[in-house]
This record gives structure tokens, C-alpha cells and sequence, in this order.
DNA sequence: TAGACATTTTAATAATTGTTTAACAATGGA
DNA sequence: TCCATTGTTAAACAATTATTAAAATGTCTA
């Protein structure tokens, strides 16, 4: 299981409207993800703005990057966000399923 | 539909080592939720300072609070959590399941 | 190996955020 | 009504973060 500062890291990396662009159009492209430039056109940033974010985003564990020739591929780490989630719904109604009044839910 | 401004929100208030914690404990909680000086107590925080981060939780539309006599209940809001969480995974693999690559996801 | 291309690094600045202390409301019981 | 309890607000300060421009790194092709 994910420990409390790497859900935090993970979280401040999503919660800025720049990274969270990225992260989602990397969701759309799946595992084979997408070239840093590619990436920084489409959502016109400029490249400098664009690397100290995907630096935010590895460090945090979110994306994972490969290199192809001259290109830098980044694409979304699915577990690392799948591990973020089940920490912040972790133990829900303390963890009894029977328990659980949060509607539709069943912790 | 949530928009990428009140996801930033809410990530961002999910985002800071108390608050996830606060967060967590109502989780925990359920619906019923929890009085605020007892959430202070708990996480050994001075009441102050988790007004303030009560206040950021609630306006990121995360938090519900409820009076009862001298105490204020707060409880995490799951609809709130699950629209965030949605957004993140919004159209994964351009929104065509069978061409889903995600190991063992299948959008 | 020279030159063009793709991306990162560094340094500087501007803006945002978390914590503390002290003062301020609102509630309920003696 | 008075007082203790519960919690919020305001002001000040320290620390963190995002952006830009310029220089640097690495990779391919001629």
C-alpha cells in the first residue's frame, strides 16, 4: 500500500491545471503515450514549461518515460494512480461492507 | 460532468499531509461524520489550523459540515471523491474498451 | 564531424500556501 | 445573564511553486 507522502506528492503533482492537461490526454493515449513535443503543441506550452512539469509529474510516480530516437514518449503509470485512489477510499466505514451507508457505495 | 477548474480544487485541498489525513479519518467515518475538535484531537492539530484546512476541504466541495448543539460535524463528500476520480480516467484509451492496453483495466 | 532537432537544466522572479497567535462569534448550562 | 466550551476569522511571516529566458545536453542525418 502507498504511504501518505507519496499520495501527496502524487496529488500536488495532478492538482495543477497544466499537469492535469498532461496526465489526461496520456490517460486517452494509453501505454504507448505521447512525444514531449507533441504533448507541449497541443496544449501550447512552451518546452521549458512542459519538462519541469513532466519532472513533476515522474517524480510522483504518475508517468513513466521512454525514449525513441531523437522523441521522449511519456505515458500515464495506471497502478500508480489506481494506488492513489484505493488510499484516499481505503478503510471506508471502517472497512465493513455491511456498515457502509455511503449510498450506492459498499465501501 | 466536473470541469478541470474544480478537479485542480479538489486535488489540490487532497493534496497536504493534514488534510489528506482529515480526509481519511472521514472516510472512515461514513456519512455521520466526525465533530471537528475531535478530528483536531486525533490528528493533534491545532484548531486553528484545521479550520483552515476544514474551510479549503469544504470549498474544494470535498467536506460537508452539519452543527449539533456546540458542535460542527464533518463529513467526506463520496460523490465529490468519485467525480474526481472519474475525470482522472475520463475517455482512457481514447474511450474504446476493447482497444484497451491498461493491464487488467478495460477502460 | 557538423548541423539541425528534441528536450532538459539553470537561474531569477512573481505568486501561492501553511502555520501561528490573538481576537472574535455562537451555543448551551448554571 | 454569565461563563465555559466549541469553533472560526484576521494578520503576519516563512516556505513552496510556476513561469520565463538562456544555455546546455543528447540524438540523428548528411
Amino acid at each position: 500500500m502507498m504511504q501518505s507522502a507519496q499520495v501527496v506528492k502524487a496529488l500536488a503533482a495532478l492538482a495543477q491545471p497544466t499537469r492535469l492537461a498532461i496526465y489526461r490526454l496520456l490517460v486517452e493515449c494509453g501505454p504507448e503515450g505521447m512525444a514531449a513535443g507533441q504533448l507541449a503543441e497541443k496544449l501550447k506550452v512552451a518546452p521549458a514549461t512542459m519538462s519541469f512539469h513532466f519532472k513533476t509529474l515522474s517524480h510522483a510516480g504518475l508517468i513513466e518515460s521512454r525514449q525513441e530516437g531523437r522523441f521522449i514518449y511519456y505515458a500515464a503509470n495506471f497502478a500508480a494512480m489506481n494506488g492513489m485512489v484505493d488510499y484516499l477510499t481505503e478503510n471506508c466505514c471502517g472497512g465493513n461492507a455491511d456498515a457502509c451507508k455511503v449510498p450506492g457505495k459498499k465501501c
